[in-house]
DNA sequence: GATGAATGAGTATTCATTCAT
DNA sequence: TATGAATGAATACTCATTCAT
């Protein structure tokens, strides 16, 4: 999107959509949705607001965008790793220990995600809360997949295991620093341990 | 006024500062802080504005509020059960299970607790933040006295174990629907018991 | 008014209304009449808002007080100054000089006089305005029996030289400083000396 | 919006922010600060209040750009008297002449001057009154210039002269009325020749 | 594509005053 | 005498959005 530069280039930065949904995703991370006026967003852009509503149909919109990005991503990820050869529970560390670590490098993202969704319109709510709930079940799977195989313990319910896991990854926006002790591999293997100890079979 | 018993008793209408904070508590949880006006809340709990402002200072006041009745049950209730007699994997257990049970009947202060703590001003977040702090390391300390006693794995960071669970428990308020399958004693037991599993020797 | 204090007078401190009214004018002074709040008032007094109403029926009766106050101090020491038998001009001397001081030694009324007296009800600016009109009139005919005498310039208009003259001293508050390096008397010396020299005959 | 003049010219509507400021003056003027709405003035002007917060940062900014006029005013005028090729005398009774007249014009600015300088934010009231000093300071180094050429009294403080002069004019607000018997020249030539009296050697 | 002036509905908060006790 | 809970109307200011240019 908007990727080629006009003529020669000679702007430097990013084009004007780009600019304007990475400042939101750090004015809304950093605030809050309602707290960040469509006023400092634009400023924060270098643009005036005409121009965000020649790209954005509402401020609604842009938060919709950030969401529609990391749910592609992390879609895209695990199904990635669900497809593998590999037995079950590697394929679960992974895809667990993956999901930490995209959580981490794209903090905004994340804070953004669990705090925000309530403001979005009901109709954008539900279309994300649809494709979470996509993403959920495919994770859901390769636990029913470890169940089946003899490899996780069969009376766990899977869904309710799902849920405890994605609340300590939703959580890292809360407590994780950048410059703290810990990096996205070290939080992301002792996640992962945690799950794969959790649902294992004695 | 209305804090005696009028005639035969117990006549629905509590005081007017508990019936504030209820209904507060009831809409920040069904719309957000930032999304609920002042006035929604004065006509939700019959008084007028200038009630409310005579007994609390701010918006704010009413959210910090909120926020301490919550952190003052949730740090009873665990001193209670750290302090009993009983082996650690039972009380860290019982702790855990306990904090999902009482989430869970008050989902409403759960659903805020994680959402809009960063709607307070920034020293009553502080504040709340340091409560919050001390009740992680009492829960803290059960896993370290169960490292130290040779039950949990001695290779786990406690600290990490706690921000794993805790993030679990805060989303709650995410998916739980009392009108759901589960009950909160079934949560709470699969909850404690995948703690448990985690941190547990094999 | 109140100053007979109920039983053996245990308290030690001013009768109510006296502390009321002294509070008010040093508010009112510090931070203009609309932005003192009763509440402020009563705090500052010791006292309750209920103490407040049963003295003075409203926040604008408290102003009026304090006007009545300095007219009739002002008033009292005018009266009794041109009822010497000393010359005219060492009268309007002394006179003028006097009310240097006495607007130095009262500067919080003299800040609140001529700043707060549209904040009055329209009959109470009114009955402020006749008062001060006649305090004028004594001090203008001061100015004439020294024309007819001789002492002053005959084609002065009295009235301007009045205004000229008390357009200086009301200014007295947005000036003067007690920890400046002129006394009252200095102030009230020079004072003086300007309006007898401006209408002087040469 | 219609700093172009449409169609056949003078409509009458000015600029909305000349409009503002014009009705701000009036109504500020009328009765005070403090008791004029925000919603009045743009009801006045016929705008919005949106409108008025395109234009100006707060109630207060409207405030002092008024001062801002009236200082930069008043300067130019002295500034352009002083530069003059006359005795000092001559250029000193026409400066106090001047500024009676140009106060009596835009009186509206003189009631407010002296009446709400104090509701000004700190910051603004500083500027003001350092600009107002700067005023002071060239009046007063006439008379100073006087008093060397030995034109006046040598033992007056300059600074009081001044300040008892100003405060004449200040309080012009107070007592003038276009529809009285004075015409502006009338008072300003009487207090142009009191000041002058009251300095000058016998 | 992009501007920026203008809207209009909404926000939290303040405050003088009343009145049952 | 005095309290203090409660009122209700008013206040300055914000903001997403629109639209003529």
């Amino acid at each position: 999107m908007a990727r080629t530069v006009t003529g020669g280039g000679e702007s430097g930065t990013a084009a004007v959509p780009e600019r304007l949904l990475a400042e939101a995703t750090r004015l809304f991370a950093e605030r809050g949705y309602d707290r960040t006026s469509v006023q400092e967003i634009v400023e924060a852009a270098g643009v005036t607001k005409g121009a965000l509503y020649h790209y954005f149909g509402s401020k609604d919109d842009l938060l919709h965008e950030i969401y529609g990005r990391v749910l592609r991503l992390q879609t895209e990820r695990l199904d990635a790793i669900a497809a593998r050869d590999t037995p079950v529970p590697e394929r679960l560390a992974e895809a667990a220990s993956d999901v930490v670590v995209t959580s981490i490098q794209n903090l905004d993202d994340t804070k953004i995600f669990f705090r925000s969704i309530h403001q979005l319109s009901p109709e954008k709510q539900k279309a994300v809360r649809a494709e979470r709930r996509r993403y959920h079940e495919k994770f859901r799977s390769l636990i029913e997949e470890g169940q089946a195989a003899g490899h996780f313990r069969a009376d766990l319910r899977p869904d309710l295991v799902v849920d405890f896991f994605f609340g300590s990854v939703h959580h890292l926006g809360t407590w994780y620093h950048a410059d703290g002790p810990l990096s996205a591999h070290e939080v992301a293997g002792e996640f992962s341990d945690l799950l794969l100890h959790s649902v294992r079979r004695p």
